[in-house]
DNA sequence: GCATATTAATTCACCTTTCAACTTTCACGG
DNA sequence: CCGTGAAAGTTGAAAGGTGAATTAATATGC
């Protein structure tokens, strides 16, 4: 991104491919985020639900959690205080290195995930999944795949 | 998101494909977003500027800027007052409804846009578009739309 | 014409995110 | 060991976003 004259303007293809990705990605997370509202949850709530329930011993250190979710520390923190608040997490200091502290799955926190995910996965299925042909999926996730790991490659700090 | 004990969970290939796509949506927004910044501009801004730099006299009723960028008239609301202290646009009232306002682009804002537009393409190439065989960027457009369209039907108040 | 409903847009109060500053603990070179 | 720098995590203030209530103007039905 330096002083590029040179760099061609995206052809009409390119820049509907483009807007339809912004919108989908756009709209896609209000959707899912309007069919959790039922339950008292937000994308990020279940996102940090998810991670922790897949981890060993339900529990994730707070930078593995941030590097997980892909947020900063400091969303993190503030993001773990309100679960904590309403019940969903809480927080556990960390023997091998006491600066460390866990962020660990509360009973209340699995109880609620397994009631709440297959809700979400309908509605991932309904308003994404179910709308591709395995084989449009299976291209999706193939072209998508370069974009993910260049991406990751150059993100600073988050 | 009835009581589905009958939807079937994702398979790995669904899940794969599922995370992919929610990583690419956010680390890309992340990306661009840093591109910008030099400039003094967020990816708000930008689709602002976009908008009005197309529209018919570099002006546009805010319902219908609302309505093109996918945010709500509050979020539009508070977002042009920004944009205004910038210099960027300016509100200008409507003579055939005197309900309604106008978006007007600055020419500084005009100016701001041809001055940044060049780097943001360059930028959605380089960790976008140009990431993609031609094909497969074809592919991706039309399994995609389809998708939008479903969206876009049943999005009730942004 | 006049009450009623609708539409455009803003405002207010509240919540979330960001950014920089800070505390505590660990790593490691001399 | 011990100082210096880096890492883990938190905090607080400022900026941004949300949703309901509000204001003002227009449309509608009788």
């Amino acid at each position: 991104m330096t002083t590029d004259s040179d760099t061609p303007w995206l052809t009409d293809q390119e820049q509907r491919a483009w807007r339809t990705h912004l919108d989908v990605s756009r709209l896609l997370m209000h959707q899912l985020e309007r069919d959790l509202q039922p339950f008292g949850l937000t994308n990020n709530d279940y996102e940090i639900l998810v991670n922790l329930s897949e981890a060993e011993g339900r529990r994730l250190r707070m930078s593995d959690l941030a590097a997980g979710t892909l947020q900063s520390k400091s969303r993190l923190s503030h993001q773990i205080t309100r679960m904590e608040n309403a019940g969903l997490v809480r927080r556990e200091s960390c023997e091998s290195d006491r600066r460390g502290l866990y962020a660990v799955l509360t009973d209340e926190g699995w109880e609620t995930m397994r009631r709440v995910a297959p809700h979400h996965v309908a509605s991932v299925r309904k308003h994404f999944i179910d709308l591709f042909t395995p084989e449009d999926l299976n291209a999706l996730q193939s072209s998508l795949t370069p974009v993910a790991e260049h991406l990751r490659e150059r993100r600073g700090g988050l």
